[in-house]
DNA sequence: TGCTTGACAGAAG
DNA sequence: CCTTCTGCCAAGC
């Protein structure tokens, strides 16, 4: 039995891009999370790939904290470079590198439980 | 139909 | 620490 399809159908493609707007939603302020995470949260790990794209080309995401969404090692997305003014704001702390502090800001939902 | 691209991730140099 | 390469998978051309 086959729990993840390689391909989505319609009626997945749409669970998976609900499943991603959701759960970017709930991200406190001041804690961002990356990807991958996402992905995997959402039901298909290794499409990270895919949650980026969602979050650009969705009309809506606009008004989501989709600025609190970085990758993995917490770099911001390129040609955004106002995210991290966003998250400045919100207390997050930037490395010298210019990249997030995660030991202190990444969030997990399973923390809530 | 087939190659390239990208708001990624991980390993290697 | 940084850059480059590979694996990944959907979208664009």
């Amino acid at each position: 039995m086959k729990d993840f399809p390689d391909n989505m159908n319609a009626e997945e493609a749409r669970a998976f891009r609900d499943a991603v707007l959701s759960i970017v939603s709930q991200i406190p302020r001041g804690r961002v999370m990356n990807y991958g995470l996402i992905a995997t949260l959402a039901g298909w790990p290794s499409h990270a790939r895919m949650v980026g794209h969602t979050l650009r080309y969705t009309p809506g995401a606009e008004r989501l904290p989709c600025h609190r969404v970085v990758n993995v090692v917490g770099r911001t997305a390129p040609g955004w470079s106002w995210q991290r003014s966003l998250l400045e704001d919100e207390g997050v702390t930037f490395c010298a590198n210019g990249r997030v502090d995660m030991r202190r800001h990444l969030w997990e939902p399973a923390m809530e439980e």
